[in-house]
DNA sequence: ATTCAAATTTAGTCACAACGAAATTTGATT
DNA sequence: AATCAAATTTCGTTGTGACTAAATTTGAAT
């Protein structure tokens, strides 16, 4: 069987669901919803990736990867944080639009010009969201990060990394000069999910609840 | 309906044996062997690009395209030649490759990258083997050559253009330095399609019979 | 005018990846 | 233990683009 752009965008939503979930199996209801299908198709497609050996399957249980489906995983998404660093720095393709272009590029993208980009790039570790770059070898970097929402009033921290799907986010925060690998102190921060009053580079931000749990830092 | 990289695919040959043939019906066997696909495919291919008014299609005759469809052949072709000259400036894609990767890449760019591509390079006129990129609004130069193969000796001239599908060939001219652009004169000419012996930039070469008449030049 | 080979089209099939509707399983609530 | 809603799977269908095998049409040679 070949690897189709399904497949590879299958098991790419299936590694992404299982990093959130603590390695727990991953429903086919989440797999439908993430990737805006309905479950009778993700259905459908697990049955398919069991046949293949990506996945392994428990009848209304869920998935997990096996090796050989996450080294595919790691693959793609190598695929797509290089293609978003190069048209983000070689193009100049606004860090809000790069997304979209790379989830259509990955599936294409040969190995020849993996290697070119990559290189041409320097070997990148991060891309411009600030995730991971697997290694040409297919390993994933291990990053704990904690989200903004969580930190209290007077800690301090480096924003690193936000998640590359809400582009009005990376608008906001574009808008504002808030990158990752920014450092700020928390001036103050409201109970019941309010918002994150942060000091980045001089000037104090107001960061909302959702936009606060989304952003990734370290302290 | 829509357009499916099957239909750009299909419509780009068209185009392409449109003007080989002077402007006469495609034929649909001619259609089949160039896509590298049964005279049955591409037969129901016809029908389909018929009845989305990309074709003119008269039964057991062959097709033509319709100004809509020459639309769409031209946009691909940018994206195309476009796309070549990107690889080769920039990835530093050797130029018999970069017509392979160019050909899956051309479905998948969108208007805003074809763009910020255009710029970067300088709104190029030619991909890297010569041949002429349409413009923004859907315009190709006409720009008439000769081959190679129907100099006679002491004619001078300038290479201007090669076709993308024989990488060997374009391995073989990159091997020995010559290029597009590059001007030659005839030292000699064997009848019945023997071999050119012409001097480009003081080194006199001897090009065989295929190869010659692969060769377009400007005198 | 027949004949015939090549070109073209039709008919029937397959793989893929989606869908809605219906059946089944699960796990939580009573 | 029975009930029930949500999750999951199965079933039947669709659209796309390929295939082989079997018509059909064409145009050239007899
Ligand atoms: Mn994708
Ligand atoms: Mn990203
Ligand atoms: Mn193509
Ligand atoms: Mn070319």
């Amino acid at each position: 069987m070949q690897i189709s752009p399904a497949v590879e965008d299958y098991t790419k939503a299936i590694y992404a669901l299982q990093e959130r979930g603590d390695g727990c199996a991953v429903t086919t209801n989440a797999l439908a919803e993430r990737l805006g299908v309905t479950p009778a198709s993700a259905s459908a497609m697990v049955k398919k990736l069991a046949g293949m050996g990506l996945v392994s399957h428990v009848r209304y249980r869920g998935v997990q990867l096996t090796a050989k489906g996450s080294a595919i995983a790691l693959e793609v998404i190598r695929h797509h944080r290089l293609l978003e660093a190069y048209l983000s720095e070689s193009l100049g393709v606004p860090w809000d639009r790069v997304h979209d272009e790379a989830e259509v590029l990955e599936h294409v993208l040969s190995e020849e010009l993996e290697e070119l980009i990559a290189d041409k790039l320097g070997n990148p570790t991060h891309d411009p969201h600030g995730d991971p770059i697997p290694t040409r070898d297919g390993l994933m970097p291990d990053e704990p990060t904690v989200s903004l929402q969580t930190l209290a009033t007077g800690d301090c921290g480096r924003f690193v990394r936000i998640s590359d799907a809400d582009p009005e986010m990376l608008r906001y925060l574009a808008a504002r000069g808030i990158a990752p690998g920014d450092g700020f102190e928390v001036i103050d921060k409201q109970p019941f999910d309010g918002p994150v009053f942060a000091r980045f580079a001089g000037e104090v931000h107001v960061l909302g609840g959702t936009l606060a749990r989304a952003m990734r830092v370290e302290l």
